[in-house]
DNA sequence: CTTGACCCTATAGCGACTATAGGGTGTATA
DNA sequence: TATACACCCTATAGTCGCTATAGGGTCAAG
């Protein structure tokens, strides 16, 4: 590959992406699609390298492939109002906020059901009494 | 559906599970394949209710399937050490702990990002800047 | 000239459902 | 008796974000 072009491999390497992983993004329009060598190999140019890394930070924090297509288009046009970025960013913080309070509420009633739990054999764990409240007919 | 049987409309009526809920269920072995009326309807009997209320009440505490599947397994023989049971239950505690612990520190983050911008178009907002901190070639 | 690292496409699998297509059953009412 | 309607059936594909597999082709070094 020449010095200005990149492989596959090399995006790979460079944002720790794996190699299927870049062309499922390319696959489902996250990446655009590169020029390809005399081999049919995908050649890259470095903007392909920066796309791919704001698609890596940004799903590291969390934002699903959706919001990522939206916040690419959204850094395409410089000259646009950032308000639609605000709104996203905002959305996912507050989708992350709610799944933390469920998983507390989660571990406090996990965290009972194991603390009751002082037996030995199933007929009087605590646990499972606690998935089948009603008379066991099964 | 005579009195002593539920279908399976009753049964997802009593434990709000969707049907085809119920019926992956079967298919999936946590749920035993029910009787069938003349009609090929399932005919239930209590102790599937019993049993599918013990699988919803497991799952809304987010143990996976596998786990449902073990517990389930566990809770039939009534006279085995609880022993594994409490190793699911811990398990499954850690695991939210975890989540809990990662999606605090994904907020801290995201809160940060979105506190920093103040600006009005695109190219100076600091949530796509912090996304793509290498200069925009794309 | 062969080895081995790398690349290609196409397709299927994961978990836990959910939705759809295309039918059959059972009951209440006109 | 006809028909409308709620309910049930099976089988299959779709969701999300990858990951893995099969079955090949390319390219540089030894």
């Amino acid at each position: 590959m020449s010095s200005t072009h990149l492989s596959i491999g090399d995006l790979s390497r460079a944002t720790g992406t794996k190699v299927e992983t870049i062309r499922f993004y390319e696959k489902n329009g996250l990446l655009p699609q590169p020029g390809r060598t005399q081999g049919n190999y995908r050649a890259y140019e470095p903007a392909h390298l920066n796309r791919l890394s704001f698609i890596r930070r940004a799903r590291d924090l969390g934002f699903s492939l959706d919001q990522v297509r939206a916040l690419l288009t959204l850094s395409d046009d410089r000259s646009h109002s950032c308000a639609a970025v605000d709104v996203i960013a905002r959305a996912h913080r507050d989708e992350v906020e709610r799944k933390i309070k469920d998983l507390q509420s989660l571990k406090t009633v996990l965290d009972q059901v194991i603390e009751s739990c002082h037996c030995n054999i199933v007929a009087d764990c605590a646990i499972i009494e606690s998935l089948a409240p009603a008379s066991q007919g099964s």
